[in-house]
DNA sequence: CTGAAAGCGCTTACAG
DNA sequence: CTGAAAGCGCTTACAG
């Protein structure tokens, strides 16, 4: 009873069993199920026959010899560090356009995570043997150390690069420009103290916000006040925590007028605590953030935010990478490129007019 | 110039490629590199060798080839439809915990995005080529027509499934009990008029929270009325709409105590429709959520809601996939099963007391 | 303790 | 227009 034979026939069947069926070649079967570009015609009736044994069978084709032959797996790996142990909402967003992407051009998606961008070349490896055809890196922080993990014949696209790349697409956002636009918004509406909550300092994106974040204050006749600047990891919980000490610390009439937070969980963790204390968005302070994710519409009072079109890099992405795919084998040349989307200014209701 | 000769040498190296540097076979090189448990004791200097030959080379196995001996690709898919053209939060928490999972269990995750249970078939199929090993379906609604689009050999384990199953482990949790607590919770505080925003009739979960719901409402002597029962899809935004149709249509003192939404986004949507129109929450009604995602934490005011342990459940779906997977040759017995897990009340600041 | 052989399921030249 | 052969890179018996 033990070791039984195993499961004959439960083997799922073969081009040669579907061409034993048909009466004709595996090749036969392969060139008309799989529609090589190969010069073989055959002729219609064969076509059906070869056809219909493959139904009755429950044909299907076997994607690892498959793979083993044409080195293409049909899947791009997308990679990304699970920060606080959790995948955010900004993830969310991109892979949401991602998918989106992948669907279209009929690839799969894996979901690599890594612990951390800094020695990332072990977990790396883990993704080159074979089973993505090409990498999606989201919001990586790319360091010399981290490029020479990289395999340089893999092809790359990455999002929110924070750090200068080399030799690969890289997809961000007009930054800068947001933050200015947004914090130009504050003054225009009355508010001059200005907090801006910002990530971590040394990041680019983290240093173009804060450009932004001074350049509209200065044009506003507003001198920024280091004081009113704090830096943090991106999550909700350190902007809490930040805020919560803030109030502590400080006398109620020392309050802002308005923050600007570097993204929108992070807004959302500073009106948490701001509630705590009974202080109302936006009758007390304003409140905004930046990236325009799913809680931005959804949270009370709803957001206003500096919109990076997230779900639309995450579907170019796609089909950048896919064309670099594709064109592999051709020149490398032009691989390295920067790709700038435009922001845009959500006004919903966290923003209120001063006085 | 054209068609150049293909690169030369950039093809990745080998087994035999490393087992000619070290001056073995191949098959050596495999049974030091991959362990296997084969009765090969190779000696030590041998070994040193071998690796040392596989690091200079930068040699990596190639998976398409190893599966299609080894039948396994060390890769799960796990399956999702994608309402309203997004990922939710649900499959976000979700998500998080099957990343966990498979991190621990040293596997990949693909993700399968379906348009719809119903006419899955054709979409599954794309699955069964031999890429993943298992199967995680995320809240699907089985019908017979879908479950003929299974193949019986994939293993295969689903989570809130939404309909009676057949032949696969389906994890869920005690849904009618949150219910009925979280309504028990609201009559406790004084609330009589409770209106419950649930999902789309018919969906067993659906209909187990409306169980739970009306049993907490007879215990307290409320007679359940059937204009307070409103149904929909699980979306913020049809939530927000009924909200704001239902306050457009009826006085203002017509207004329930409370509304027990079926989830934590329609909880959001529903705060939104209020506080559109002045209404606030929980001065002046409560609104309690389910699910506990992450937004139920960040929202203002905090959400008060039924907790299921969805990261929890998502990493045990992939440690049941794998033993389901590691012992596929052995008896398929016992195969269909149902975990249920515990709910749990999470109190925070959307609910207050009446009176 | 180590190597030569066969085979996983497919596709791509190459002959007929 | 169609088939026989070789090979993708690996692992698993099987001989020595």
């Amino acid at each position: 009873m033990p070791s039984s034979p195993k499961n004959k026939g439960k083997r799922p069947p073969t081009l040669a069993d579907v061409g034993r069926a048909a009466g004709v070649s595996a090749m036969a079967v392969s060139a008309v199920l799989n529609g090589s570009n190969s010069s073989v015609r055959i002729s219609e009736e064969t076509q059906r026959r070869i056809r219909k044994a493959a139904t009755e069978l429950n044909y299907r084709p076997n994607i690892a010899a498959r793979a083993l032959v044409n080195r293409r797996m049909n899947t791009i790996g997308t990679f990304i560090v699970v920060e606080g142990n959790e995948l955010n909402h900004y993830f969310l967003e991109v892979f949401n356009g991602i998918i989106e992407g992948t669907t279209k051009f009929k690839q799969n998606v894996t979901v690599f995570t890594l612990e951390t961008w800094s020695d990332a070349k072990a977990q790396l490896e883990r993704a080159f043997d074979g089973r993505i055809d090409g990498m999606i890196l989201i919001a990586p922080v790319i360091t010399n150390e981290f490029s020479k993990g990289l395999d340089p014949n893999m092809p790359c696209v990455s999002l929110h690069a924070n750090a200068d790349i080399d030799g690969l697409v890289n997809l961000e956002s007009d930054e800068e420009k947001g933050a200015y636009d947004m914090v130009k918004l504050l003054t225009e509406k009355g508010h001059r103290r200005i907090m801006h909550f910002s990530g971590p300092r040394g990041l680019i994106g983290v240093e173009r916000r804060i450009t932004g974040y001074r350049r509209a204050l200065k044009e506003a006749g507003v001198e920024p006040d280091e004081e009113l600047l704090k830096s943090m990891a991106y999550s909700d919980i350190e902007a809490r925590d930040v805020m919560k000490n803030w109030l502590r610390d400080n006398p109620r009439d020392a309050l802002p007028d308005a923050i600007f937070c570097a993204n929108d969980s992070m807004a959302l963790g500073c009106i948490e605590a701001l509630a705590a204390k009974d202080i109302r968005v936006p009758e007390d302070i304003s409140v905004c953030g930046f990236d325009d994710t799913l809680v931005a519409r959804v949270t009370v009072p709803t957001l206003t935010t500096v919109r990076q079109p997230l779900r639309e890099m995450g579907m170019e992405a796609v089909s950048i990478l896919m064309s670099q795919i594709d064109e592999k084998d051709d020149d490398e040349q032009g691989k390295s490129r920067t790709i700038v989307y435009p922001t845009e200014i959500v006004e919903r209701k966290s923003v209120g007019e001063r006085e």
